[in-house]
DNA sequence: CTATCTGCTTAGGTACCCTAACGATTAGGG
DNA sequence: CCCTAATCGTTAGGGTACCTAAGCAGATAG
């Protein structure tokens, strides 16, 4: 059907998410946040309403938690965030978004869904859906086919629910 | 099918990214290429073998020319790369790869193959096609559905062919 | 109660990419 | 032709988003 090359996998992940991201920044930009930088919407696509220990945070946005602690500390001094002791731990802390914090939150969860809508209804839904599928199907077969382990875990990711 | 949650866009493409840009990677290492960072990369991808002009690398490799001027510096300096005059315009200069450049180009072109084919294998050859196809309909349709228009361009993809 | 493990923090990088400004050449119009 | 404007490449100076290494404080297990 299409007689035009298509791009390498490597362009078309790449160019696809950048241009997510760059959606998603830009929405929160419109909305207001402009103390906000792109790397702090990945810490709302983690949290929970009800707090998340800072480890767990990093584990789910994929970094380690010394990075994750810098954009936190960012946004706790920002008004977004505030730490508490875990009462079921000393060691640990959680961290919960504020009301203001809480704001952002539903926004950009409503902002990810309008992105997503849009791609459903640029390709249409069963092919956005099945995208989606594949992609989370690649990932769930990888670690037999070769595993990287170079690091602990490298890599920066966005919002999720 | 799948009760499991998927997990959103952003997370799907960003770590689908990341595994393929170390699966690169750790293949060029591993073929003794230790010089080569991850970025170089991406100049492989964009060159051609018969020499490419930095403003071209830059734009296909969705960067600005300075900063691919410093990765060409780099191959150039590691032997991958040439620089010569470009004989129809006197401004320019023709990036061209060495005979030791042409043997990472050939070897990473094979590689990223491997890649797509383990893809294929993984999901299923019309499944990662229709990935492909879905993520170049995206793309396409993306400048009608929201301009980003902050910059120039921004960004890094991966080996193109 | 000591040994180890875990949660978080501090300190100090590193990789990768950008903007701004400039000299050199080419292209386009009067 | 000449003069202006655009283009190619480079230099100089950031800046963001991550990382590793090391350490303390509280928890867990023999």
């Amino acid at each position: 059907m299409n007689t035009r090359r298509r791009l390498p996998i490597g362009q078309l992940l790449g160019r696809t998410l950048r241009s997510f991201r760059e959606d998603l920044y830009r929405r929160a930009q419109e909305a207001g946040y402009r103390d906000l930088r792109e790397a702090h919407l990945q810490v709302f696509g983690a949290i929970d309403w009800t707090g998340t220990r800072l480890t767990e945070l990093a584990a789910r946005a994929n970094m380690t938690p010394p990075s994750m602690a810098e954009l936190v500390d960012e946004l706790q001094q920002a008004g977004y965030l505030e730490r508490r002791p875990d009462p079921s731990d000393g060691r640990a802390k959680l961290i919960r978004p504020t009301r203001k914090g809480r704001r952002v939150l539903a926004q950009a969860l409503r902002a990810v869904e309008e992105i997503e809508r849009g791609y459903a209804e640029a390709v249409g839904p069963e092919r956005f859906d099945a995208l989606a599928a594949t992609l989370q199907d690649l990932l769930d077969a990888r670690p037999r086919g070769f595993k990287a382990e170079r690091r602990r875990s490298t890599g920066s990711d966005d919002l999720q629910a």
